[in-house]
RNA sequence: GCCCGGGUGGCGGAAUUGGUAUACGCACAGCUCUUAAAAAGCUGCACCCACAAGGUAUGCGGGUUCGAGUCCCGCCCCGGGCACCA
């Protein structure tokens, strides 16, 4: 007989909410432990199966260890500023705010419906102004510690989103959002200095416990490189031009420099260009490619030479100067010296403008040919020749002895550099947080006073962004018009708000202590909750979100604002689910599984074991629609199964395997095994069901079992064996050591490798012992007929391998 | 091109990390119950072979080992991330 979950599972969600069950407070002594997951964007779509899964998963983790007697903060909130609530309020003709209303109401509508033991009374909501109010507060200690300045620099420049967008929104040229192509357009835009903590986000990763894969994306998004930057002086002028290399011992080889189009350099040199107009027109042609749909693999390399020639220091070369798209002006020092000889894109450019290419290291095989195999050109090792000083030399060697030698010679300067970039901070749309600062034609741009914070949204007429690119909020003149806190004069609003990822770049630190007006949150409930013990999110978060809060984190650390320097202990990753067709689930295909549905046809308990079941947690894997059915058999077969419980004569005879699968589950959760921990209690209820009676004791293990995974008809089934209590905040039960310990054990006996036998031996039989029975044994006898034994391999507690 | 995952029955997957390959579940087949169907229950289920005995299988080809899904070398395919990064 099936169970009714329709009428089950409302009836404890309510139970738990009204005697707020999974609410928590500070509680010095008890230990804290602080699960988070990463809060969702309330998006019109609906709750995705995918966010059920982590969610799923992390609230079976929070459940278990509170009812091991830890102080379990899992919260949850919104994160519903941004771009697609924009969108999406937009296409559908309503506020945005009504929106975001509406989308968060049915997230929580949908969330309470699969039990998850969220605390509630802590959900916050970036778009609140109580909330945001903090988030300009940080932004503002950010802008007075000189870590938020202005600057004008080519961004990327969306079309049709109309918004600048930071280098990491944009993927392939394309906008991330949108995927219109990008064109580069001069703006001034607020801008968060994350470089300065480059050095520290990497190193302090040596701190933390996140999967390697995420500690290696972030260290190579960051991309520290040592080297130096080499000042060359330009034959017959007065001017210099500065190239950074990390390889300067291959500087004997160097036959050319080239220069960014879009590099400072370029600009700087144009004046005293023999080929300006040829420079001029190229640089102009370069700025139309990036408007044009770039779509072809064109590797062909392009440039102009510019007249000018370059003197390298060690050979007295005169070296020509180009000018060539294939150099990124945000790169190094947007010029760098072609060493055609060991670098393939120097090579290649070589060979299009017909350059001198010299080799100045013998690789491994004493390779001499015009390049190194071009899968080589980053030779790990090698030895120098051509090079005067340097022969003979390994490379590392010689990279050290030259940098020495051209910093003494003052012809160059160590440096570090990186291929992280500033955070370009500025949107020119409607729906985010307001930047809090006051414009001044006197005394520059003045923070908001913190006694005026928040600065609220305004209601405006119209949200749409405008064609030139200001944002929505600059037709607000009234708004907009204000007295400069510095010296009363008149002062203007900036009229740009935040990314989207400002108000998830604190939002863990809040969860805290959510309803504080004084402070972002107090210090002693930072201090006892801070750092998050286990953060889990999707892989595509690692280089934006995932590095973003890290760095404010650390600003606010050195603040001394919050009590770690790191905000998370522990980063680990789920897997995506993907639809029935192996696909991303998407509105356009038409292959989205909607929770809502599922959950009104099996039930909570279902959904959320089926999510747990249907594959390993960190990857990947297809829904499938008639597994489902398994997972609500297990649960029907156990809501039956009651009837046997305590009906004399009772058996005892399934405690060894309940205990034992009571170990198994705990482990499993640890290690985010949650499939085969499934696995393990369906194998659990298998043996129960063999048995004619159930003895209470072993019926109510059971029932602590599955509860995490199941919560509610456990809860339902432990109320009928008559408690009052609620089982979801009872004491987890202790394995007994009793019942783990096993009398026999099962040896496999091998002849060459191959399975010839099974032995029940006692446990903890010596090797002897074993050895002995193995060949005593009638079957293997048959395999050793005739033929000597070579050599016996005994496993203790597994098998024995008789080599013949 | 580079980096990171992954490839095991008809399907999702398991395998104590070098020790019984295919747990658990789905699907399928036969049976029981039923007037019948559904549901439920029982049995079977990698492949070859009528059965047993035996043999063969973890993308492909080699290797190490008493023993390899697991380790090493060389390929092929799938997924994700990054990409003129000097």
């Amino acid at each position: 007989m099936a169970y009714n979950h329709q009428e089950i599972e409302p009836k404890w969600q309510k139970r738990w909410e009204d005697e707020g069950v999974f609410q928590v407070t500070e509680d010095p002594n008890k230990k804290k432990w602080y699960t988070l997951i990463e809060f969702p964007y309330p998006s019109g779509a609906g709750l995705h199966v995918g966010h059920v899964r982590s969610f799923t998963a992390w609230d079976i983790a929070s459940r278990l260890k509170r009812r091991q007697g830890m102080n379990v903060l899992y919260p949850i909130g919104f994160d519903a500023f941004g771009l697609p609530t924009e969108n999406y309020a937009l296409k559908n003709n309503i506020h945005p705010r009504q929106a975001t209303e509406d989308n968060i109401a049915n997230f929580t509508l949908q969330i309470k419906s699969l039990g998850l033991s969220f605390d509630w009374s802590r959900a916050v909501d970036t778009t609140d102004p109580k909330y945001y109010k903090w988030t300009q507060w940080i932004f503002l200690q950010l802008f007075k510690a000189g870590l938020a300045y202005q600057a004008e620099i080519p961004i990327n420049w969306c079309p049709k989103d109309k918004i600048g967008l930071a280098n990491e929104e944009v993927l392939q040229g394309k906008c991330e959002r949108c995927g219109t192509q990008t064109v580069q357009r001069l703006k001034r835009q607020w801008m968060l200095k994350i470089t300065a903590y480059a050095d520290r986000l990497i190193d302090d990763l040596k701190t933390v416990d996140y999967l390697p894969q995420i500690a290696q994306q972030q260290i190579n998004w960051i991309g520290r490189s040592h080297g130096i930057n080499i000042t060359y002086p330009i034959a017959d002028t007065d001017k210099t031009v500065t190239v950074f290399t990390t390889r300067p011992d291959t500087n004997f080889g160097a036959t050319f420099v080239a220069l960014a189009p879009d590099g400072q350099t370029t600009a700087e040199l144009l004046a005293s260009m023999p080929q300006q107009a040829e420079v001029k027109a190229y640089t102009e042609l370069c700025k139309q490619k990036a408007e044009l749909e770039r779509v072809q693999d064109d590797k062909e390399k392009t440039g102009v030479f510019t007249g000018l020639y370059a003197v390298n220091h060690l050979t007295g070369f005169k070296i020509p100067v180009y000018v060539s798209d294939f150099v990124l002006g945000g790169v190094g020092t947007g010029a760098l010296v072609g060493v055609p000889g060991h670098d393939l894109r120097d090579f290649q450019f070589a060979q299009k403008m017909q350059l001198k290419i010299l080799r100045v290291v013998v690789g491994v095989n004493g390779d001499t040919s015009e390049i190194a195999r071009p899968e080589q050109v980053q030779e790990e090792v090698g030895t120098m020749v051509n090079s005067d000083f340097l022969n003979g030399l390994e490379i590392h060697v010689a990279t050290e002895k030259v940098m020495e030698h051209m910093v003494e010679q003052g012809w160059g300067k160590r440096v570090v550099n990186y291929k992280l970039r500033d955070w370009v901070f500025s949107r020119q749309r409607y729906w985010g947080e307001p930047i809090p600062i006051i414009h001044c034609a006197e005394c520059g741009p003045q923070p908001v006073p913190d006694e005026q914070l928040p600065v609220v949204l305004p209601d405006v007429e119209n949200y749409k962004p405008t064609d030139t690119g200001e944002s929505p909020l600059a037709n607000m003149k009234i708004w907009k018009s204000v007295a400069c806190p510095n010296c009363g004069g008149h002062g203007e609003r900036e009229t740009d708000v935040m990314p989207n990822w400002a108000g998830s770049s604190w939002y863990f630190l809040r969860y805290t202590d959510p309803k504080n007006d004084a402070a972002f949150a107090s210090p002693e409930k930072l201090k006892y909750w801070m750092p998050v013990d286990i953060y889990n999110g999707g892989m595509e978060h690692t280089t934006l979100h995932l590095l973003y809060s890290r760095f404010w984190h650390k600003f606010l650390f050195d603040q001394g604002l919050v009590p770690t320097s790191e905000p998370y202990a522990r980063r680990v990753s789920h897997g995506m689910v993907l639809a029935a067709d192996g696909k991303k689930m998407s509105k356009s295909i038409g292959n989205v599984v909607n929770p809502d549905d599922v959950v009104a046809e099996f039930g909570a308990d279902t959904v959320r074991m089926y999510e747990m079941f249907m594959g390993p947690y960190d990857e990947a894997v297809s829904w499938d629609q008639s597994s489902i059915k398994g997972v609500r058999r297990f649960l029907d077969r156990t809501y039956n199964l009651s009837e046997k419980v305590g009906n004399p004569p009772e058996t005892h005879k399934a405690t060894h395997v309940l205990h034992q699968t009571l170990v198994k589950i705990q482990d499993d959760i640890q290690d985010m095994k949650f499939n085969t921990a499934v696995s393990a209690m369906m194998m659990a209820l298998n043996e129960l069901e063999k048995l004619p009676s159930i003895a209470r004791e072993d019926w109510e293990l059971f029932l602590h079992i599955v509860n995490p995974f199941a919560p509610h008809l456990t809860e339902e089934l432990w109320e009928k064996l008559g408690q009052s209590t609620i089982l979801s905040t009872e004491p987890w039960p202790q394995a007994n050591e009793e019942y783990l310990k096993q009398d026999t054990v099962r040896i496999i006996v091998q002849v060459n490798g191959k399975v010839r036998a099974q032995l029940d031996l006692p446990f903890g039989a010596g090797d002897n012992e074993l050895e002995g029975a193995a060949l005593a044994n009638e079957r293997v006898q048959e395999f050793l007929t005739g033929k000597i034994p070579k050599k016996v391999i005994v496993v203790p507690g597994r098998l024995v391998n008789i080599v013949v």
